[in-house]
DNA sequence: ATATTTAATTACCAATCGGTACATAAATTA
DNA sequence: TAATTTATGTACCGATTGGTAATTAAATAT
């Protein structure tokens, strides 16, 4: 079955996913200025001229490394928002969100809403497309919030805008708390008051969805 | 009046204060590791030894720059939890945020959250530095949500330390979404939001719920 | 076997990093 | 004026930065 035509030349003697995934883990826990190609090479255990030959240069790696962490942390985000209602969607993505940012195995935080928020011109290209990582998922939520609403699902002065940013910057606080030394605890604590005063529904509602 | 008794040697050619006021803007805008020295000593006009003269080192001057920070922006908020409500306190601490996150002559976003969040193990001081800052932060926010308890304005399910963190996480993830560009009147669009949902205000309803 | 293709290895590159030695300039004290 | 004190300017330090040239090793194709 995974009879893949061998190549011609020698052989790579890593795996660039496995070579990916340890570098999406240094880049996640110290940054794009953080961390050195030295660092990444003996991490990775791959020579330096194998690793340009393969990822380009330090910035590619960056971008390859963070489609790797899309792929990885961005299934229980998609599964979130196909949630039957929007106060359903919260609170998944914020539950699921409070144990991901404080996984054991894993650096704090979000590698997204972390990296390069303050860095020198040389990582500017990095932060614009961390930037537009964290639009494009504020833009997801809106689009959910905005399907609530048409479903006559919000109350009549809240705007599906407000909302999407809303649940975006309290994501985007809970990577600051879990960088901080946040407990998954209190992250889940604070997660579940949250959802008390969700803003798109009435009280008496809540008290029937609990 | 300024009688202030003439040092012996050759006079100082800048003055500390405008100097670190420089820093502070490099560091703020740039982080720790993204700021390098001859940048400083370019922007700040001076020598790198009379800067290291009068700063120590590059780690110093980052905390020195940070104390500096501390005295220009600590101001709003300490007046901000004097207010005589914990309403009021939110109020103005997320409102007055808004604009200070928002400024046009400054980087954008707090330099206590977002300096550092992921960096290599060479900022690690100054990460330990950050971090406490922000847990003091929040603890201000706690004393003054406790005092709020006792005088019986919040209601009974409502813990004083998880507000605390409510309001410190949406302050931390406005400093993010400032950072990646939203603009004043998204912030204060937010900030409304979460105050007309503000756990205190509504209470009897929410009492339901627990 | 030989040629060809591709990867690994070693050694190296200019540029920049944070930090400093040393000599000089400018002030006060004696 | 001479001695002392402090800051300045220049020039430099070893280490590290991201990135490569050149050679060798290991596979396939002819």
């Amino acid at each position: 079955m995974e009879e893949t035509r061998r190549s011609r030349g020698r052989p790579s003697q890593f795996d660039a996913q496995i070579a990916l995934e340890t570098a999406m883990e240094l880049f996640w826990a110290q940054g794009y200025e953080g961390t050195s190609m030295a660092e990444l090479t003996e991490a990775m255990n791959i020579n330096k001229p194998s690793l340009y030959a393969a990822f380009g240069s330090k910035e590619n790696l960056f971008k390859l490394a963070l489609e790797h962490y899309l792929k990885g942390s961005i299934s229980f985000i998609s599964a979130a928002l196909q949630a039957p209602t929007a106060y359903e969607v919260v609170q998944q993505l914020l539950l699921n969100s409070a144990r991901f940012l404080t996984q054991e195995d894993k650096p704090a935080g979000c590698m997204v809403n972390l990296g390069s928020l303050s860095c020198g011109k040389e990582a500017a290209p990095v932060q614009q497309v961390l930037i537009a990582r964290r639009k494009q998922f504020e833009a997801a939520l809106l689009q959910r919030f905005e399907r609530a609403q048409a479903e006559g699902e919000l109350t009549a002065g809240t705007q599906a805008a407000d909302l999407a940013k809303y649940v975006a910057t309290l994501h985007q606080g809970m990577s600051i708390q879990a960088a901080s030394g946040a407990s998954r605890e209190a992250l889940e604590a604070l997660v579940n008051m949250v959802l008390a005063n969700w803003p798109g529904k009435k009280a008496a509602e809540l008290h029937l969805e609990n």
